[in-house]
DNA sequence: TCGCAAATTTAGTCGCGACTAAATTTTTTA
DNA sequence: TAAAAAATTTAGTCGCGACTAAATTTGCGA
């Protein structure tokens, strides 16, 4: 039973190591909102505790045993943001948050009995996948909305939850998983983006809006690009 | 926003003023299971807080804002017991301890959802009251089973939650709120009680078990309690 | 390749909430 | 009512996880 900071940091090294390879002793600070000595201090504890390999002065990284706890802890925070969705209706903005918390204070049982409840769901609200049990997990590859060029079509698969206000933003106009969006505009130079959502309203994201959300080419741009070869 | 450990301590004070009007150093302790001068350093920071009034050496009383913190987390607890058993089947022996951890780390809003999902409830799954969202809560005067003469009727009004085995055993027996017992036997010197469960099955309680349940004389009882008289 | 800036680690400190051992106060009992 | 026992507080320590300041290492640009 390791002690929710442990957890926290597991989880950030795991979260990290999505896009980069090796984790930085900074990147996992600035992660955490904590100074990097602290951050230090704590992968010393996880390579004693043989949870990560620390190589001085160049990085971290989970050992297994290191990635199978941190993905209990996701599986913890997703569950728990899709249950308090689903059963009590918190808003997909504040789910996060929560989740937060509770995640390190649930026993195997209650984490059962939500899964059960939810029916062993495969995403969270934000469409981040749910590892299961025994510490498996998806690992779609998806692009980001920002590298889409305009008249490209795409569903939204998943968008960050890790900004209140951007969601609640995303909510309000369309912006979740399973949607489709089309790239109406596209202007130069990292320029914002001109999207037209379901066959509705057209929005303008800006870069750090537009990176937040993942997406896949939809079916009929797929077989575009096939052709295009 | 007072620590976990600092919500724990009011709740014990508050539990333990239930029963003797003002709080023993010793007494805090045991219910806690830490070591008397841990409880005294707390009990010190807690008076700076002006969340209790110490008397040194003669115990410790909540004070107003210390009684409204109290409140505040035991609302919390006896919701989350209930929210547990009613929307995921968890068993009423479990509960307890699950609240206990939740309890410390639910938002405001979150408590407000768990409350409109319940229908505002006044009791949790033990019989206990729920208090109000403004501090209020029912002091009801109730008698331990233990107290019952042979012959006397009642209705069980509240089950201690403390420990699960006993827990586990009133559920099986059918002992729980609501439930009709009739004494049927009461041995002399702090004896065993022999008790009939609605019109079913006897049981046999000893003074433990027994001083666990909590009843009200039944309307019949009352009546003849009142002619004798 | 040298020097500098950035990243990282080390050293030392702090608050929290626990502990044990010892001192003190209160209560009980002879 | 004085001594013994019990309860309580004080004194000093510890592990945890944070911090700042200082030292060290790395890597990059001139
Ligand atoms: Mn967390
Ligand atoms: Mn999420
Ligand atoms: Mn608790
Ligand atoms: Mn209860």
């Amino acid at each position: 039973m390791p002690s929710a900071s442990v957890q926290n940091y597991l989880k950030a090294i795991y979260q990290l190591q999505e896009t980069c390879e090796t984790v930085t002793t900074t990147a996992l600070a600035q992660h955490l909102d904590i100074s990097a000595a602290s951050a230090t201090n704590m992968i010393k504890k996880l390579a004693r505790l043989k949870l990560v390999r620390h190589s001085p002065y160049h990085g971290v990284e989970l050992s297994t045993a290191g990635e199978k706890m941190a993905l209990e802890v996701i599986r913890h925070h997703r569950l728990i943001e899709l249950f308090l969705a689903e059963a009590l209706g918190v808003p997909w903005e504040a789910v996060h948050a929560e989740a937060e918390k509770i995640e390190h204070v649930i026993s195997e049982d209650l984490e059962d009995r939500i899964a059960d409840f939810l029916g062993d769901p495969g995403r969270d609200p934000h469409g981040d996948p749910i590892p299961t049990k025994t510490g498996f997990v998806e690992r779609p590859a998806y692009q980001s909305l920002f590298d889409l060029n305009a008249g490209q079509s795409a569903v939204i698969r998943r968008v960050s939850d890790q900004n209140p206000d951007h969601l609640k933003h995303f909510f309000k106009l369309g912006l979740i998983p399973d949607a489709t969006v089309d790239v109406v505009q596209r202007e130069p130079f990292q320029g914002p983006l001109r999207v037209r959502v379901g066959s509705g309203s057209e929005h303008t994201l800006d870069e750090t809006l537009a990176r937040s959300i993942w997406v896949t080419l939809s079916a009929t741009q797929k077989k575009l690009f096939k052709a295009k070869k």
